[in-house]
DNA sequence: TCTGGGGTCCTAGGACCC
DNA sequence: TCTGGGGTCCTAGGACCC
C-alpha cells in the first residue's frame, strides 16, 4: 500500500475505534438477559430513544425517536428498556479508553465511546494483528465490543469504518488500504453519512444534486466555502488524502460547563424553579470542582416546551469574584432569576452555563469586587420538576451497594 | 452638503459533533 | 400525557479605538 485512489502518497495512519452501540452494550454486561433481545436505551426523561440494540434497528427503532410514540409496540415484542445511567456508562468508557491506551502513546479520547489513536508507526504488516488485539483484549476486559477503521485521516478513518459497518463481511476491524475496490465504494456514500456534513448542509447539497462523497469532492472550493464554511472545505480536502485535523493527544482544557435539564413535567412555580436550578448549580459545581476549574461569568436561562410554546430567555451574569462557593453563586442567581421569570408562562428547562473558566491555582482579581447579600437555598421539597427514570438499572461499577453478585 | 479605513474585541446565532 | 444533554467552532455584525 502506499497510495490511495487518487493517488496521494499515504503518511500517516489514523484509528477510529468506536464501541458498538455503546450503553446497549454496557447494560449488557451486567443484564444479559438483554442479549439477543431487542434493547433500547432512552435519553434523561425517559423522553427518546438514544441507543439502539442490532434487533432494535431491525424493527425499525431510529434515533432519537421519542419513546411515548414507540412504548406499546416495544413492550408488545418484549424489548429491554433502559433509561440512561452515565455513572455506568461513563466508567465503562474509562475502563475502556485504558485498555486502548497499552497499545498507543497517541490517543484522542473523542467522546465517551470513541477515539481517535496514531497507528503511523506500526508497520503496514502488523496493523491489522494489532487492531485485531485491541478489539479482543477490550472484549475479553471490560465486555464491550469495538469496531476499528484507519485511514490516512480522520475523515477516512470515519468513513471507512461506516463503509464497512454496511459490510456483511466485515469482522470489526478495517483498512482504507485494504482494496481498491473498498476506496472506489467510498465514492458512492451519501453525503449526509460524512463525518463533518451535518443536516442543515446535507440537505443544501442534496437539493443542488451534490449528494454523494463523489459528486461532493467534484465541486469547485470556493463553492463549497460559501455555502458551509472552512470546515466543510477541509472535510473535502481530507476526502482527497489531505490531513486537516490532527490528533489531539492532550485533555483540552473546557471552555464552558453547562448544567441543564428538562423538567419530569411542566412547571409554573417559581419556587420549583429555584429548586431546580440550585440543584443544577449545585451539580455544576461539583464537575467544576472534579475539573479542578473556576467560572467568573455564567448563562442561566429559562425555556418552554420547544414543541409546544418555544419561549427562551437568558441572561449573562458576571460573579463579582471568580467562585465556586454555592452560597455566592446562588445569590447572584437569584435576583437575576426572580427578573427572568414570568408568571404567564409555563416552563420546561432550565439551567445554567459556567463560562470564563480558569484553572482553580489561577486568581483572576477583580478591583472592584463587592460584598454579596445572601440570598437562602430554596428548600428541596416540591420536586415536580425531577426527571422521570422508570428503567434505570443499578451502578453496578461505581457504588458498593450495587454490586453485582454472583451466585453459584 | 460633504462623513475613512483599518484594526480588535465581544456577542449572538447557527452550524457541527457525540 | 409523553420529544436529551453537553460540547466546539465559525461567521457576521456592532462597539470601540486610533
Amino acid at each position: 500500500m502506499g497510495e490511495n485512489i487518487l493517488g496521494i502518497k499515504k503518511t500517516v495512519k489514523i484509528g477510529i475505534i468506536d464501541c458498538n452501540n455503546f450503553y446497549v452494550s454496557c447494560e449488557r454486561v451486567f443484564n444479559p438477559i438483554s442479549v439477543g433481545k431487542p434493547t433500547v436505551v432512552l435519553s434523561n426523561n425517559d423522553g427518546c430513544v438514544i441507543a439502539r440494540s442490532q434487533e432494535a434497528k431491525k424493527y425499525g427503532i431510529k434515533m432519537g425517536e421519542p419513546f411515548f410514540s414507540k412504548r406499546e409496540f416495544m413492550e408488545q415484542k418484549d424489548f429491554c428498556i433502559y433509561s440512561s445511567n452515565y455513572n455506568l456508562y461513563g466508567d465503562m468508557s474509562d475502563r475502556v479508553m485504558n485498555v486502548i491506551r497499552k497499545y498507543t502513546n497517541t490517543i484522542e479520547v473523542y467522546s465517551i465511546d470513541e477515539c481517535f489513536v496514531d497507528f503511523s508507526d506500526t508497520p503496514d504488516d502488523e496493523l491489522e494483528d494489532k487492531m485485531n488485539q485491541i478489539r479482543d483484549e477490550v472484549k475479553r476486559q471490560v465486555g464491550i465490543p469495538v469496531s476499528i477503521g484507519v485511514g490516512p485521516n480522520k475523515t477516512l478513518a470515519k468513513l471507512t469504518s461506516y463503509l464497512a459497518k454496511k459490510t456483511i463481511s466485515y469482522s470489526g476491524v478495517c483498512s482504507y488500504w485494504s482494496s481498491k475496490e473498498f476506496q472506489k465504494k467510498l465514492l458512492d456514500v451519501k453525503i449526509d453519512e460524512v463525518w463533518g456534513i451535518g443536516r442543515k448542509w446535507s440537505d443544501k447539497l442534496n437539493i443542488y444534486g451534490y449528494d454523494t462523497v463523489g459528486k461532493f469532492i467534484g465541486m469547485d472550493d470556493n463553492i463549497i466555502k460559501k455555502w458551509t464554511n472552512i470546515n466543510g472545505l477541509k472535510t473535502k480536502m481530507e476526502i482527497l488524502g489531505m490531513y486537516c485535523h490532527p490528533i489531539e493527544n492532550k485533555i483540552k482544557q473546557k471552555k464552558v460547563l453547562a448544567s441543564t435539564r428538562s423538567f419530569g413535567s411542566d412547571v409554573n412555580s417559581f419556587d420549583q424553579i429555584c429548586e431546580a436550578m440550585h440543584y443544577y448549580i449545585e451539580r455544576g459545581v461539583k464537575r467544576l470542582t472534579d475539573a479542578h476549574i473556576t467560572p467568573s461569568s455564567a448563562t442561566i436561562f429559562l425555556s418552554g416546551n420547544r414543541y409546544k410554546d418555544n419561549h427562551h430567555s437568558s441572561v449573562y451574569i458576571t460573579f463579582n469574584r471568580q467562585t465556586k462557593d454555592i452560597k455566592e453563586i446562588w445569590s447572584q442567581v437569584y435576583v437575576h432569576l426572580r427578573e427572568l421569570y414570568d408568571d404567564e408562562k409555563v416552563y420546561k428547562k432550565c439551567g445554567i452555563i459556567f463560562n470564563k473558566l480558569f484553572p482553580e491555582d489561577i486568581e483572576q482579581i477583580n478591583l472592584f469586587e463587592q460584598e454579596f447579600i445572601e440570598i437562602e437555598a430554596p428548600k428541596n421539597e416540591i420536586k415536580m420538576w425531577a426527571m422521570r427514570q422508570d428503567y434505570l438499572s443499578k451502578k453496578y461499577t461505581s457504588s458498593w451497594d450495587e454490586i453485582p453478585v454472583i451466585r453459584f
